[in-house]
DNA sequence: AATTGTGAACCTCTTCACAGCT
DNA sequence: AGCTGTGAAGAGGTTCACAATT
C-alpha cells in the first residue's frame, strides 16, 4: 500500500466519529463538505484522504453515511475486537480501565499488570490484575495485541523492553517520556503535559 | 514573531524533559545531537528548533544543560504557576486531578467544576468542586487561565462556549469531539481513541 | 577537531481547480 | 446543477551541507 500519512488516519479517526453521529441522527447521505464544516477543515482535505482507500462517493451527491462509516471502519480496523493490556494500575491506569469509548470501539482490556504484588491477583470490573513477572504468559493467554503503558516514566522504557520481548507490537504510552523500540514497533504516545505546555507557550506568546 | 509550528513547541517540549534528566545526572554540557539522540530525530531539527528563539549553543561545544532548559522553560512559559480548572470531576477527571506531572510543571488545578449537584461544595485534594452555573464566578475569583475539559463528549462544546463566555481563552479538551471555539481561542485535544485507532490501523496494515 | 546556526534543497502535506460523473 | 476524485500548484516542515566559531 502507498504510504499513508498518520495525519490522515487520525481524520479518519474524526470522520468516523463524525459520521457515527450522523448515523445516530437518521441522515442518509453527506457531502464532504459537511464533514469538512464539522470538523473545521477543508473538503478538499477529506476528499483526498478518502482518495487514498478507494472512491467511495457518487458524484453529484455526495456519500452514503451508513456505507462511508462501515468503509472507515473497515479502514482503520475497527471491524474486530483488539485484545487490550494495561500496564499500571494507578490513577490514570484506573481511569483508562473505565474509560468507556475504548470499549465502545472495540478496544478490550482483557489484563492488567502491574509491579505492586499486593495489587496483584485480585480483579477489578472482571479483570485479573497480573504480576509484571508475568508479562509473556499473560500476553499470549489473552492474546494481546495492543499495550496501553501507564506507569512512571522512569520505568516506561523497561515495560516497554519487556512486552517486546513478548511478542507486543504496539503500545500507547501515557508516559511522559520519549520511548525507543526496534523497527516494526509501534508506539504513539499520549503525553498530556506537552499539550498543556503548548498551551502555555501560544497563551504567552498572544 | 514568526509563526512557530506547533511541531516545533512539542519538541521543545521533549527537549526540555530531556534536559530535566540530564540535569539531574549531573551533565553540565550536551550537544544538538545528544538531545536528538535521546529523541529519536535529526540534530539539524534541534538546531533549527532552537534558531527560531536565539542562539544557545557555544560552536565546537554545544549547549549548557542548564542555561538551556532554562531558556527552553522562559519559551514556553513555564516560568509562571498557571491557573488551571477542571470540568469534569468523572474517572479522568480525577486521574488528571491527581497527575503529579501537572504540578511539577507548574499547572495548578485550582478550581474544579460539576454538573451534578450532589458532587458539588466538598473538596478533593484541598480543591473545591463548584456547580458549573458558577463558571465565570469562580473563573475571576481563581483567575482561572486554562481549562481542562472532561467530560462526555455531548456536553464538550458547551462546556467550552460557557468558559468562552467568561473569558477563557485555552482549553485541552479530553472529550473525543470536535470543539469549535472563536479565533483567539486556543484548543488542544487529548483524544485517546485517536491514538489507538491509529495503531489498530498500522497493526491491520502491516 | 568539534559543533553550532542557517540558507538552500528537498520532501511531504494541503489546497486549488477542474474534468467527469450522477 | 451539484459534488466527487485527482493531477498540479502551493505551502510548510525537515534535512543537507557548510561557513563560522570555540
Amino acid at each position: 500500500m502507498k504510504k499513508i500519512s498518520d495525519s490522515t488516519i487520525k481524520r479518519l479517526s474524526k470522520y468516523y466519529r463524525t459520521l457515527d453521529e450522523l448515523k445516530a441522527n437518521g441522515t442518509m447521505m453527506i457531502s464532504s463538505n459537511d464533514i469538512a464544516l464539522i470538523n473545521s477543515i477543508t473538503s478538499a482535505q477529506v476528499r483526498k484522504d478518502l482518495s487514498f482507500f478507494g472512491t467511495f462517493g457518487k458524484r453529484g451527491l455526495g456519500y452514503n453515511t451508513e456505507q462511508l462509516h462501515d468503509q472507515i471502519g473497515r479502514i482503520l480496523g475497527l471491524k474486530k475486537l483488539w485484545n487490550v493490556g494495561l500496564v499500571g494500575f494507578g490513577n490514570i491506569g484506573n481511569a483508562l480501565l473505565n474509560y468507556n469509548e475504548f470499549k465502545t470501539q472495540g478496544f478490550h482490556i482483557k489484563a492488567i499488570f502491574e509491579n505492586d504484588f499486593s495489587k496483584c491477583d485480585s480483579k477489578v470490573n472482571g479483570v485479573k490484575i497480573s504480576h509484571i513477572n508475568q508479562a509473556c504468559e499473560v500476553s499470549k493467554k489473552h492474546n494481546l495485541e495492543i499495550m496501553i503503558v501507564a506507569v512512571p516514566a522512569k520505568y516506561a522504557q523497561a515495560v516497554v523492553d519487556k512486552f517486546v520481548e513478548c511478542g507486543i507490537q504496539a503500545f500507547l504510552n501515557f508516559a511522559p517520556t520519549h520511548i525507543k523500540a526496534p523497527e516494526g514497533v509501534l508506539i504513539k504516545n499520549e503525553n498530556m503535559s506537552i499539550e498543556l505546555e503548548s498551551l502555555s507557550f501560544f497563551l504567552s506568546n498572544k
